[in-house]
DNA sequence: GCCGTTTTCGGCCCGACTGTTTTCAGTCG
């Protein structure tokens, strides 16, 4: 799969062609760059399906940057850049990495005192030789150094699952303020992405210097990036960005969409506006000077013709002209999303009798507490020593034991599951006799990373095929930043998914979230169910449903489309074979 | 470089903040 390298090179092509000239060009470059970054397809596969006619039908991509990308999958390079790269030979994506240096002035600098990377310009920063340069002056020069420290120590992306607490107590904290009259996240975070950069939050107040004032010195800051009347940016210890914007209330549905994003889509907005003859920008929807729209989203999307689009769906990849279609009085064209209250039952849940620390008695309790009908417990079957798996002898004893903790306990149904190895051949570590005394069997993948794509989706099919299986959980073995997961050829593994009656399970794990959001998007397309399973090891887990949850309706999920949404009696039904 | 129910040429989302500058370019989101 060579999209991220197109998608990195292109980048850089951007940066260096902002260098020469402030131009469109390099903006055409940077977003080709973002399409082949979330492109679900392998755009090697595209290419040898129709050469370069077919890559041009994509948008953006005309006849140069579709000669680059041949280019590229002939010869692995793509001469322009490697030319674009000589001129300025820098590494790029560190020197970016520092707050205010962009294209233009990573050139200043390579030019007139040949820093090409982070080492070089900490020096040339202590020697004092970047002040004395033209358009940098003693300020940008600390600025420099303060940030060179910051970058060492940067973490990169954040987990959601890590960052929501952390938000929520800072707004939380805003609360409190006399001076704050709403208040709302916005950004990524509102989006549910998996990862975030950095944290943005919306306030309406008529006081928004001393909001301002207020979050520069807020616990935890170290590092005020800018401070406006409007508009203030700070680091916090814990290594994220923080944006913070204070507008009026009659402009906060119009700064909340803004704010909100993604780029693309809000770019795509501001087109269509345009094309009606409108303004949008954050302060509201404009008819020449006059304000028709701005105080909440749903009149701001209205405004310019399109239906309100839910924000785990602002990505432009489709919602928009969905949102028009149904605007245009056309029916369901966006789905009508899963909500964070639709779940019923937590289906995947280890207790003590495997590598969870809570015993079966207690994970009820707190399952009932949650509010769920149902709760299925899912040991490992496995041969793995170190999480203690379960074989056909102890589950047989589990069984007994549900069913005594089903009798003390009222008001939640356990149900008996199991989480049973996926053996290298695709064969189950359990017996098909005792898996058939279950009420839900997982099969799952927890070795063989590395197998190849049809390798690990004969695998995967070999188990769908078994009758016993009811789903697969995480399927495709990923974890965030961490493991890419084994290639599937996805499109197969919902063919047979969807014939056998096989759920695909959303794994809600913040490390894990597998499926990805594009997948779940194309299992929802085809009708293959799904289950939304937080992966319970200790009692902490249950919260991690909401990013599952999220992880669904960024993929277009609706309740029918999980399974886990329905009460017990059709949640059983839907696997009685 | 890309693209077209206003166009095959002339547009391309829009505004805040900073620093270095005396009116604005660069950066950021």
């Amino acid at each position: 799969m060579k999209n991220l390298e197109i998608a990195k090179i292109f980048n850089e092509m951007a940066d260096f062609i902002e260098m020469k000239e402030i131009s469109f060009k390099s903006r055409a470059y940077r977003r080709v760059s973002r399409f082949l970054n979330s492109l679900e397809q392998d755009i090697e596969d595209v290419y040898y399906k129709g050469g370069v006619k077919e890559l041009k039908k994509f948008p953006g991509i005309g006849e140069a940057i579709a000669g680059n990308i041949e280019e590229f999958i002939r010869t692995n390079k793509i001469k322009a850049y490697q030319r674009l790269k000589k001129e300025c030979p820098v590494d790029l994506g560190e020197l970016k990495k520092i707050e205010g240096l962009g294209a233009r002035k990573i050139k200043i600098l390579y030019e007139k005192l040949k820093i090409k990377n982070l080492k070089n310009l900490e020096k040339a920063a202590k020697a004092g030789k970047i002040g004395e340069l033209d358009g940098f002056g003693e300020k940008s020069e600390k600025n420099i150094l303060q940030s060179i420290e910051i970058a060492k120590s940067d973490k990169g992306r954040f987990l959601l699952g890590r960052i929501l607490p952390i938000v929520r107590k800072i707004i939380n904290e805003f609360k409190e303020l006399p001076e704050v009259n709403k208040i709302s996240i916005a950004g990524s975070v509102r989006r549910m992405k998996e990862t975030v950069g950095d944290v943005d939050i919306l306030i309406v107040s008529s006081k928004s210097e001393k909001i301002m004032d207020y979050f520069v010195q807020m616990k935890g800051v170290i590092k005020v990036w800018a401070k406006g009347k409007t508009k203030s940016s700070v680091r916090f210890r814990t290594g994220f960005d923080c944006d913070l914007r204070v507008v009026k209330k009659d402009s906060f549905g119009a700064a909340l969409q803004y704010f909100t994003g993604s780029k693309e889509h809000n770019i795509m907005t501001r087109r269509i506006a345009i094309k009606n003859k409108l303004k949008l920008n954050e302060y509201g929807v404009y008819n020449k000077d006059k304000q028709i729209a701005g105080k909440n989203e749903k009149e701001v999307y209205k405004s310019i013709g399109l239906q309100y689009i839910e924000p785990e769906l602002r990505t432009n990849t489709g919602e928009i002209e969905a949102s028009l279609r149904q605007a245009q009085g056309e029916l369901n064209q966006l789905p009508k999303l899963i909500k964070y209250n639709d779940i019923k039952g937590e289906t995947h849940c280890h207790s003590d009798w495997s590598d969870g620390s809570a015993t079966i008695e207690n994970l009820a309790k707190i399952a009932k507490e949650i509010g769920y009908e149902y709760l299925v417990i899912t040991d490992h079957a496995s041969p793995l020593g170190i999480i203690h798996g379960l074989n056909e002898e102890r589950i047989l004893k589990q069984i007994e034991e549900i069913d005594r903790v089903n009798q003390k306990v009222s008001g939640i149904t356990i149900l008996k599951g199991v989480e049973v190895d996926i053996k290298a051949d695709g064969s189950l570590f359990i017996e098909d006799k005792v898996l058939s005394q279950l009420d839900f069997v997982l099969g799952a993948i927890h070795s063989g990373f590395k197998m190849d794509k049809k390798t690990a989706t004969e695998r995967l099919i070999k188990a769908m095929k078994n009758p016993h299986i009811d789903a697969i959980a995480h399927p495709s073995g990923r974890v965030i930043q961490k493991r890419e997961g084994y290639q599937l050829d996805f499109p197969e593994i919902l063919k047979v998914a969807k014939k056998t009656k096989t759920a695909l399970e959303i794994n809600a794990h913040e490390k894990r979230l597998d499926l990805r959001d594009i997948h779940i998007r194309q299992a929802v397309e085809v009708g293959v169910k799904m289950t939304i399973g937080t992966d319970v090891h200790n009692v902490n887990y249950f919260k991690m449903m909401e990013l599952g949850i999220a992880q669904a309706r960024r993929g277009w999920a609706e309740r029918k489309d999980i399974l886990n949404s329905s009460s017990l009696d059709n949640f059983l039904k839907y696997f009685k074979k």
